[in-house]
DNA sequence: CGAAAATTTGACATGACTCAACTGGAGTGG
DNA sequence: CCACTCCAGTTGAGTCATGTCAAATTTTCG
């Protein structure tokens, strides 16, 4: 579990032993269920996850009650809500568990704190934030620019081990397509 | 145009007069003509830019040849591509001037000195990027949920100051919509 | 003024949506 | 272990928003 989260971090800082025990010290271990809440709408988020084990998804209800997925999250990704837990606003998302999950947790306190005493945490989050920031400008030219099927295609392409765990009505939430229309997409594609 | 750049970063974090003067110090003054390029498709970016005036546009071509913006920049608005200039790969971006523009640069290599003499900075940085990415998330959500009349009214209730400098096509580009649907949206929209 | 660009308008095509029905599998309880 | 329900997925028919192609009109600017 520490390993996970060690090697996630060594991917873009480089600590020393005693830095990832500062900042192993400030996370915290939780188990969550199948279908569980990580964050519920209106309530204001308090920590980011980092995920050992499962899969999450992170979306929004529309007023006419319909989902649309923000993201999906598996091992090693993080998840969060940084518009919440930055201005202590309550969340407009829903975050939930698609499998039973793991993760570690650290709260925006313990983030400062860890900031203080790690330096190059700051660094570390600042990264994750700026890969966090391309990958969706990446998506909004994606849906700016490319039909359904396009979409779908570099979808599976991208997320290979995503596309296994996950019904395709959530897929079709996360491209902007109902379910109906990914199916039919799905079944031409197969020529 | 200090006062500008001042005012922009003591929104977020607060610095000494000498923190100024070091930041300062380290970003370079540029006027740039109306239509001229500030980053090309296929160079690599070597720095960010603070626009104290004129209007920018960042946008993408196509394999069909057409443009799709990610996004606009007006005065106090940061500029970069910062795929680019983090991976030091050629950017798939270009952004010019829609008007003629003045604006302060600072090249990676400064924004690093920066970090070091003044730690803040680069929280600051960060919160600027954390900043564009929840703005991005929602533009996603937007893009997956709403109709071009949705994101017509949206746009312009959210920044009215750019629709009346931007020609129609390009904020067309922006909502993702052809020049024709938009033209359309805005003929029903006085009713 | 004149050329180029931007905007609008019309006719038509199409991708994606809606509503509705049907299929098949997963889970539940008797 | 079967009957039942629930939910995901598929399929069909009709509709609508938006795209495409083409042309006319207006605006911009050298």
């Amino acid at each position: 579990m520490w390993e996970l989260l060690r090697r996630n971090i060594g991917r873009h800082v480089s600590l020393t032993n005693d830095d990832f025990e500062t900042a192993e010290s400030l996370f915290t271990f939780k188990k969550y269920r199948k279908k569980q809440f990580i964050l519920q709408e209106g309530d204001v988020s308090r920590y980011e996850s980092f995920i050992i084990k499962g899969c999450t998804r992170t979306y929004e209800t529309d007023a006419g009650g319909q989902e649309h997925i923000l993201h999906f999250g598996i091992e090693e990704w993080w998840v969060g809500d940084l518009y919440s837990s930055l201005s202590e606003k309550p969340s407009v998302y829903h975050s939930d568990c698609i499998e039973a999950c793991e993760m570690l947790h650290i709260t925006k306190e313990k983030q400062e704190i860890l900031y203080a005493k790690v330096p190059a945490m700051e660094r570390f989050f600042r990264i994750l934030i700026q890969n966090a920031f391309i990958a969706s400008q990446n998506r909004i030219l994606t849906n700016l620019s490319k039909s359904g099927k396009e979409r779908y295609n570099e979808f599976i392409a991208k997320y290979p081990l995503i596309e296994q765990r996950i019904p395709n009505h959530q897929i079709a939430s996360y491209l902007g397509l109902t379910p109906q229309s990914l199916s039919r997409i799905r079944g031409q594609h197969s020529k």
